[in-house]
DNA sequence: GCCGATTTGTCCGTATGTATC
DNA sequence: CGATACATACGGACAAATCGG
């Protein structure tokens, strides 16, 4: 993990606005005091700030201060947001986390495959399905596709832990980007088949295309979840002032 | 508009890899190159290239350089993504925009939208329901709520234009983060009356919380999608490590 | 309204560390 | 091994916005 000076800095104001050391809507140390507090640089405060910025907890006011308007949310439903795995997700939200392999095959990309995922046609692929279960309930259909090449030894026991942990640890690659589109289509059979839809007609579905650290695309997938489960967040910021 | 010089850089690299001046997946010039491309410092280099990176649209490399991994998405449905108006959003998508109020009213928070909205209890609100068409299909329902105190003299007539507009203009307020949570409901009756649901049974939801440059959140909102006319966009980083 | 102190925003130059080739 | 490229950190300068007297 980054034992960087700034990262450092980072965590430590975040734990301080978490855990309300700050209040909602008070103003942070000045820079300035911050730099005496942390015996560093005005740009390593900075640096931090800047993550606190993008993360949604903090806003930085032009010649008045930086201000917490960081609010906790309530967390009823599976919420996504972060990179993360599902077992870590299903962790942070206390939930038991189980997965099935329930297809395990492998593929070589064509035309058609080429537009949907973004794998150059001829590439080889492992295509997996598997269902997701939270506390037991099956909740979640993943379409997983992943570089063959990038991804070597995939087996459907490993799949059936964490792709992620093997990935990182076994394989050495490093997640650097994933870029996600989210939206609702109509429930299929297979979704049907392996999830109790109740009345619901539709599935809130995150596509992604994630990328290890030199650029290359290893996987492409897409994650089926049951709406009643499902909680996506974010925060936008309009082009942020902070850093360097 | 800012006239900041990493910006100019920023907007120039962008606007390279778009039009694929740089290639998917090629090498953008080094640091060291761009810094006498653009005869400034490195940070400030590296400043545009966070942005970039932030944006998903290059990934630095330890050691061998900054890979371009931009592609462009074909537009079907309705795009959201940043921060931006219905508006800004429709002329994006190349649609015609138009707006309904169906409800104008005022009322003052109690526990309950506290605990919904983030405003306080107590607080003089503006609330309003408004049906967004696009290309003449009424597509979208938004319901806004608006800190009276902050939103003075907001009229119905105002807000069948732009809100925004009225906000950033005559109010001189500057909107500076957006916390959005995106969950899939069930549609309700508010919804069938004013939108063609076809077979669907589910809206995708926006929900957001909205600040001002001065930290004050002033606005609300729930916006409530046909789901075949949805699709939002995201690009994580697993901590990105430009910048400074 | 002016002035000076404070605070954040932009930019520069430099030094050092670490990964890649 | 040395050269190249990105990563972290420092210190300083000046601009722009804000606030108090």
């Amino acid at each position: 993990m980054p034992k960087a000076k700034y990262d450092h800095i980072y965590r430590d104001l975040k734990e301080k606005i978490e855990t309300e050391y700050y209040a909602y809507q008070e103003m942070l140390p000045s820079e300035h005091a911050l730099v005496s507090a942390y015996d560093c640089s005005r740009n390593t405060v900075r640096r931090a700030l800047a993550e606190l910025t993008s993360d949604g907890y903090v806003q930085p006011m032009h010649g008045k201060g930086v201000r917490n308007i960081f609010q906790p949310i309530e967390q009823t439903s599976f919420t996504v947001g972060g990179i993360e795995t599902f077992k870590e997700s299903a962790e942070r939200n206390h939930r038991q986390a189980h997965t099935e392999v329930i297809l395990f095959t492998e593929l070589t990309a064509d035309g058609k495959i080429e537009k949907k995922t973004g794998f150059r046609a001829g590439s080889k692929l492992y295509y997996l399905q598997r269902l997701r279960s939270l506390d037991g309930r099956p909740l979640i259909l993943d379409h997983n596709y992943f570089l063959k090449e990038r991804v070597r030894g995939l087996t459907p026991q490993i799949a059936s832990q964490s792709v992620y942990d093997y990935l990182e640890g076994e394989l050495g690659i490093t997640i650097a980007t994933s870029k996600r589109t989210l939206t609702v289509e109509r429930v299929t059979q297979i979704d049907e088949k392996y999830i109790d839809m109740k009345d619901y007609n539709c599935m809130a579905v995150i596509t992604s295309q994630t990328f290890d650290d030199n650029g290359i695309q290893f996987e492409f997938t897409q994650s089926r979840h049951r709406p009643d489960y499902f909680r996506f967040q974010d925060v936008a910021t309009r082009r942020s002032p902070l850093y360097p």
